[in-house]
Formats: C-alpha cells, sequence, structure tokens
RNA sequence: GCCGGUAUCGUCUAGGGGUCAGGACACGUGGUUCUCAGCCACGGGACCGGGGUUCGAAUCCCCGUACCGGUACCA
C-alpha cells in the first residue's frame, strides 16, 4: 500500500477565494491524517491571465490558514517542476504517443482523443458510483493547433507523472472525470480514486463571486479574522465530523477527517457563523498569542506602544480582558479598544440628546466630577459607590449618571461595564474626560 | 435540449426502516444588569412532491419538481 499524494492544482487567477481554500484544505486534511504527501501545482497555462504576483498571491493565503505543502513551488521536490507551463513537452510527447497508437487523431491541426464506445465508470468517494455512456462524450481536443495542451490533458499527464493517487477537487469536476479516466486508461495508467466536494454557494444559492462581496481569504485576513477560525469554519462547511462539538484546531480536525464524511449538496457561506467561529478562537487565544495578533493593527492605529508588551502589560490586558466577550474580529477590538488609548474626540450625537440634555445634568456631572474627585481609594466599589450616591442624593437615576458618564469616557452610548472601565482609564484620565466633555457640550449654555 | 450531481429547521449539519427527527449559527422570550456584548433558562422552526415496497418510510425503489454543475481548440 502505497502512501497517499495529493495535489491542490489552483490556475492562478490572482488570489485564493473561498472555494479553493476549502478544496485547498480538505486535500491537506487528507492527506496529513493519512500520513501522504500534499503537492501544490500550479496550472498556469493560460499565460495571459498568469503572473508571478497571482501565483504569490495563493501561496500567501494558503500560508496564511496554515496550509504548507510537500512538493511545489518554493520547495520543489522529487517531480518538479510544479508549474503546468513548465511542463508542455511531456504533455507534448503523450498527445504525439497517442496519435502514434491511434487513440488520438489529427483533426485541422489539433489533436483528438478518439472517444471509445462502451461506458466509462468511477467511484467517487463523496458520490458513489457515477457511470457515463462515452456516446456523450464528445472526440474532444487535447491538444490545440497551437500545440498547447488542453486542461484534461494537461491534468492527466502531471498527476501521472507526480503519483497522485487522490484527485480531492469541486463538484464541477465530475463531468470532466470519464475523459480523464479515458485518458488515464489510454496512457496505461491506473485512475487515481476521485472525491468530488460539494460546491461553496453565495446567500443567494448562486456560485460565489464577487458580487457576494469579500471571496478572498485574505480579504477576511484583513477584516479581522482569525486564520484557524477561517479554516475551523471551511472544514465544516460540507463536512460533519459526525459530533455535536464545533470549534476544533487544525489537529483536531487532521484527526478526525474522512473524505466519506463530505456531504453531497452545495453549502451556502454564512458570515453570521464565521464570526460565530471567529469569537470561539478569540476566546481560545492566551494573552500573549491575542496581543500579538492585535500588534500590527493596534500600531496602524496609532495606539501601539512598547509598555504594553512591558511595563503596561497587565493593564493592557484587563482591557482586553472586558473587549473579549464583546469584540469578534480583531478589527472589533482596536475600534473598541480606542477609549482606552485616546479621549473622545466627539460625543454620539443621539447619546447627547438622550442623556445629557436632560434638566440639571450638568450640575450632576460636575457634582460627579467632585466625588470622584475626592475618593480616596480609586476602585470598582468605591467609583459605583460614590456614583450611587451621589444619584440619590440628587434625586436622579444612577442610569441616567452612568450613562452621562459613559459618554464622558468613551463618547459612545455602548462600551463595557462602566465601572470596570474607569477602574482603567483611571482618575486622571477620568476626571480629564469629564471637564473636557463638560467643555466641549455645555460650553455654549451658561456654565 | 442532453448528460451528471444534490435535496432534513432561514443557514451548516447529525441520523437513517419503528427516534419526542439531535446539535450549532441566526431568531424570539425571560433572567442577570448601567448600555452593549457575554452568560443562563425557555421557545418557534425541517425530512421537496407523488407513487410504490413494507406491519411500518424522512430513511429503500421509481417518477416528477427544484437547485447546482457540465455540455469549448477555458481551467
Amino acid at each position: 500500500m502505497t502512501t497517499p499524494r495529493l495535489r491542490f492544482a489552483p490556475s492562478p487567477t490572482g488570489y485564493l477565494h473561498l472555494g479553493g481554500a476549502r478544496t485547498a484544505l480538505f486535500n491537506w486534511l487528507y492527506a496529513r491524517r493519512q500520513g501522504g504527501t500534499f503537492i501544490l501545482r500550479i496550472e498556469d497555462t493560460d499565460a495571459g491571465r498568469s503572473s508571478d504576483e497571482m501565483v504569490s498571491g495563493i501561496l500567501d493565503g494558503l500560508r496564511w490558514l496554515g496550509i504548507d505543502w510537500d512538493e511545489g513551488p518554493e520547495v520543489g521536490g522529487p517531480h518538479a517542476p510544479y508549474f503546468q507551463s513548465q511542463r508542455l513537452d511531456r504533455h507534448r510527447a503523450a498527445a504525439r504517443d497517442l496519435v502514434g497508437r491511434g487513440l488520438a487523431y489529427e483533426d485541422e491541426g489539433a489533436i483528438r482523443f478518439r472517444v471509445p464506445a462502451g461506458r466509462t465508470t468511477f467511484v467517487d468517494s463523496v458520490h458513489g458510483p457515477i457511470e457515463f455512456d462515452n456516446e456523450h462524450i464528445e472526440s474532444f481536443v487535447i491538444l490545440r493547433s497551437d500545440t498547447q495542451p488542453t486542461y484534461h490533458l494537461s491534468v492527466v499527464v502531471d498527476d501521472i507523472d507526480m503519483r497522485v493517487t487522490h484527485v480531492v477537487r469541486g463538484d464541477d469536476h465530475i463531468s470532466n472525470t470519464p475523459k480523464q479516466v479515458l485518458l488515464y486508461q489510454a496512457l496505461g495508467a491506473a485512475p487515481p480514486a476521485f472525491a468530488h466536494v460539494p460546491l461553496i454557494m453565495g446567500p443567494d444559492k448562486k456560485r460565489l463571486s464577487k458580487r457576494h462581496g469579500a471571496t478572498s481569504v485574505m480579504e477576511y485576513e484583513k477584516q479581522g479574522y482569525l486564520p484557524e477560525a477561517m479554516f475551523n469554519f471551511l472544514a465544516l462547511l460540507g463536512w460533519g465530523t459526525g459530533s455535536d462539538d464545533e470549534i476544533f484546531t487544525r489537529d483536531e480536525l487532521i484527526a478526525r477527517f474522512t473524505l466519506l464524511g463530505i456531504s453531497g449538496g452545495n453549502a451556502v457561506f454564512n458570515t453570521e457563523k464565521l464570526d460565530w467561529f471567529n469569537h470561539q478562537h478569540l476566546l481560545r487565544l492566551d494573552n500573549d498569542a491575542l496581543i500579538s495578533r492585535l500588534r500590527g493593527r493596534l500600531a496602524a492605529a496609532g495606539y501601539w506602544r512598547d509598555a504594553l508588551d512591558g511595563a503596561d502589560r497587565d493593564w493592557f490586558i484587563r482591557v482586553l480582558a472586558l473587549l473579549k466577550p464583546r469584540a469578534k474580529t480583531l478589527n472589533a477590538f482596536v475600534e473598541q479598544v480606542s477609549p482606552f488609548f485616546t479621549e473622545p474626540l466627539a460625543y454620539d450625537g443621539g447619546g447627547v440628546k438622550k442623556h445629557l440634555s436632560t434638566a440639571g445634568m450638568q450640575a450632576h456631572v460636575r457634582s460627579l466630577r467632585d466625588a470622584f474627585a475626592a475618593l480616596d481609594v480609586w476602585n470598582e466599589a468605591t467609583l459605583e459607590q460614590a456614583l450611587r450616591a451621589l444619584a440619590d442624593a440628587r434625586g436622579v437615576k444612577a442610569g441616567a449618571l452612568i450613562q452621562a458618564a459613559r459618554l464622558a469616557a468613551t463618547g459612545r452610548m455602548v462600551s463595557p461595564g462602566l465601572f470596570e472601565m474607569l477602574v482603567l482609564l483611571g482618575r486622571d484620565g477620568v476626571l480629564g474626560r469629564l471637564d473636557r466633555m463638560m467643555e466641549t457640550v455645555w460650553s455654549a449654555a451658561t456654565s
């Protein structure tokens, strides 16, 4: 029994899209599960649409997801080259061989495969046995009149050369498969095992395309999704582990993966569920990991300072703890962390109207500021006690003062719990923010 | 048109001749509460249709329908 060899063979269209990513992932999962080899082969025969840039876009996407390859671009391997455009001689030789043996023939300069009568069958790991009547298979071109091989010829030749044992690819290739099986037979090679995985559809059940927004995996990276969350989500889209668990690491997925578990129907890409997966993986990150994932984005926002990794680390971890239940993406963290790094530049208009324009609020806020300033100990309990006592004394609801203070602290109507936040903002930070709000909001009015 | 594939809550799925058809996301209600999120509890929600086979069908078979894919000197 030979060890399985699988390949992912994208044509470089510029980026790795979700469907391709999942196909790659299933191949990788199977190879890793079986202790086999995962090959990456670039099908760049369409020279006009291919470039080095596009190839690296795909490599970046795979690397981001944590999908590594044992043979292929940059790492080489015993069956190099791994670019289809560099294997043209092999394809042409195969075509000549078939013509020589009468299994293909020239037709106006192109070479067509002579499809024999009969039926062609193969067993698909996902769909079971599939049978085609050869009379529905056209005598297809394998070598164009410009001597460029067509897809059918080149995949088969390359897969034979690279000793590929399992072809796991999109459902859209099912009807190509009998042609390729015929080619394997004509070339005297045993066809590999096939597994055709269902396609990923948009919410409208139409094939995923730019119309559906982000379709490049790197676009999700930009939006602050974790690669392990995307990996987990994609793996479970069209594949069931058979258990009720949903959150898995890559290793756990490898341990459970089987081609038989792949479902036959198309799957709709659901962003809400991706968000949930992302949140779950975010919660599982330890502090060091979370901080390092956040670092670049914080720097880009101008919030990063090295002390966050040193003297301020404990403080920062407490800030992150407040945000964890609320932030579903890395970008959401950055967005929500801003009040801890900078004073509000503006106050939510609706919030001002709703919470600050009530009668006497200006005086209440001033008293609150004074009460906070007078505190001996600055912690959650003392802050809350001071605010509630003041609310009682002035005959207002604590909630009203809390909302006002929240606006002062963050400029927003929504935030983590007020008192835990005020503790982390520190006395100076809080008093300054209250002063600033009073100046800004009530400057025009008589003070 | 022809060929092929698929069909379980809105979505991802589990199951598969006898189950209260299970879970997750989303959704609704209540609780916790200073907002939001989270958390907890509860709830609504599905076997595409029609024929068979069978004591019994969502499950097996056939037909239909819908959807997806292919039908290129694209990949």
